[in-house]
DNA sequence: CTGAAAGCGCTTACAG
DNA sequence: CTGAAAGCGCTTACAG
């Protein structure tokens, strides 16, 4: 395994008497070789097993067609998901994706953008921690001409592409949709502040209730973090004394599940006593064998947009383009056991 | 953005009148340069934001750092979790992972191999596709000298390291469990022979029914596919006239959530008509309303641990360790709401 | 303690 | 149609 290690374009010329040059132009379907030679190196490349090194193509090349990816978690479905298209749709493009986690600490993000960048990647998808509220790390890099699109949570100080989802406007009919079934007290539980795709599905609720002068008394917003435990219990909370609320709005469906759990602990039922509502229609909610109402955020498409934008800025080269902005539209799912998947 | 550009390490040595050498030397701490030039070195570095290049310096130092990562699905719970093990244990090792996925597609797998190596990483880390069956092309692999560890589904003809799971005896003890709680009729759901660790659960199911002269008859063995709609379906079939068992063992947890559904909207109660049990204690277990039984898998551990045999076979180097194969216990959870997360 | 030389494996102009 | 020269940004011996 030593001098018969790797074997290189050196190998290869050697072999037929010719440079290292004659062979990289074949292998990469260079108009310079004859149909003849071309062929005749593809098959010996083909049987030697030979892969072009990554890294020396790369670094000659100045670009490498891999594409960095910064998520704040990966055991998150919907994250997950967005993950998924971005590879699917990088491989149909020949492009690779690198995959980083930031752990949703502004720490490890910068990490992950400076190893990115470090390594040469062509450009980043990012979707920021809860923690990053600055944009002068990514500024920075948007300078030094690095592409940069944002996914699902951006940044309001940076001058790059993003992709969002009408947050604000899904929660809203979606709520419209809660008081169209007759519900008349309608509870929030989840966050209120931060992420910022949380607050507008906040101000959608509200939205709702207000153009329906509905009761938007604090006294039925539970306020709790994503974690399900902490949805878990608030909801307890909430019914422990008697029902006060006959709808529940939740911030995203993971806390909708945890308020499942306790609703029917509870002794309620669903929809009977509570109509309950999440945000994301992730897969999970297919396990639960009650009406359930969501917001089909597309996941897929977002993914996939995404990347596409990116690709259009590495693409054009040395002009620069426009930042773009797509705000995608949600869905509302009635019955979450009425859908294809 | 031109010559203003990267700033690289002939940059930092002309601004000081010395070679890159000293520039190398100095950033990674080589005793040869003087400590007070080596802190001058870091800082001016430090204040241009210099970064290496990552891909001159794998070129020349003929490793990189970096450990591919093969999976055959990012939005299953199982495999995000594991990965995210696997993330978090190289960072701890100064490591980086590079994530390819699979897609449970023999040809993507070994399109997979293929960059990761022509990448140049380290090592690899891989499950298999429920496809792959033989092992040539990761033979192959372990021949040129790349270190492979496999994690929860190996392959019988590669003489590599392997930390998979004792899911037959884990299996076993869940069934034994249930018996103990008096169920005598206790059906199995899922797929009976791929992937491998599905055949070892349905062994240890016929193993306990068999220790306790139970009816292991075919009638109550329902067979279905690991999708969600797949196992919903077949339970409801199971159940349309009248429930002909009491306690249901299920290949995974996510064909048990499935059937929670089905079993729920037939009008069965867990557990007083069914005592349901899955495999894999996934976080979405957290959802259920009812107790549940489950197999808790220590997927952390499983990610940690391959990482570090793997990490054990790149930093011996030449000499070629023996393949070790770990074999992690898995824990029996007899009601998955009375558990820490 | 510092540098000149050579090389990692590939590609990009530029000649011929 | 083919090759000699130079370079991508870094590191590894080897001298001094």
């Amino acid at each position: 395994v030593k001098s018969s290690g790797k074997i290189t374009q050196k190998k290869i010329a050697d072999m037929l008497g010719v440079t290292t040059v004659t062979i990289s132009k074949a292998l990469r379907d260079n108009p310079d070789i004859s149909e003849k030679l071309k062929t005749k190196i593809k098959q010996i490349a083909e049987d030697l097993g030979y892969r072009p090194n990554i890294l020396a193509r790369g670094l000659a090349q100045r670009h490498t067609r891999m594409i960095g990816v910064i998520v704040p978690e990966i055991t998150t479905s919907f994250f997950a998901e967005v993950v998924e298209a971005f590879y699917q749709t990088a491989r149909e493009h020949q492009y690779e994706v690198v995959l980083m986690i930031s752990h949703e600490r502004e720490k490890d993000e910068s990490d992950n953008l400076r190893y990115l960048t470090a390594l040469g990647v062509d450009g980043i998808l990012i979707s920021v921690t809860r923690e990053t509220i600055s944009g002068t790390v990514i500024n920075k890099l948007i300078n030094q001409g690095v592409p940069v699109v944002f996914y699902d949570r951006a940044l309001e100080d940076v001058q790059a592409s993003t992709v969002t989802i009408n947050d604000r406007q899904g929660a809203q009919s979606l709520v419209q949709n809660m008081i169209n079934y007759g519900c008349k007290q309608i509870g929030y539980l989840g966050p209120l502040e931060h992420p910022l795709v949380v607050k507008h599905r906040f101000q959608g609720y509200q939205d709702a209730l207000m153009a329906n002068g509905l009761n938007t008394d604090k006294s039925i917003i539970y306020e709790c973090q994503f974690g399900k435990e902490d949805a878990y219990q608030t909801t307890l909370d909430c019914l422990k004394n008697g029902c006060p609320i006959d709808g529940l709005f939740c911030a995203n469906d993971v806390v909708a599940l945890s308020a499942y759990r306790a609703i029917t602990e509870s002794g309620y039922s669903i929809p009977k006593n509570i109509r309950l509502a999440g945000f994301g229609n992730i897969s999970e909610n297919f396990f639960l064998p009650v009406p359930f109402m969501t917001v089909a955020q597309p996941t897929f498409e977002m993914g996939q947009k995404a990347l596409e934008l990116l690709l259009d800025e590495i693409e054009s080269k040395e002009k620069k383009l426009k930042p773009r902005h797509l705000v995608l539209d949600s869905k509302i799912i009635i019955d979450n056991r009425n859908q294809d998947r």
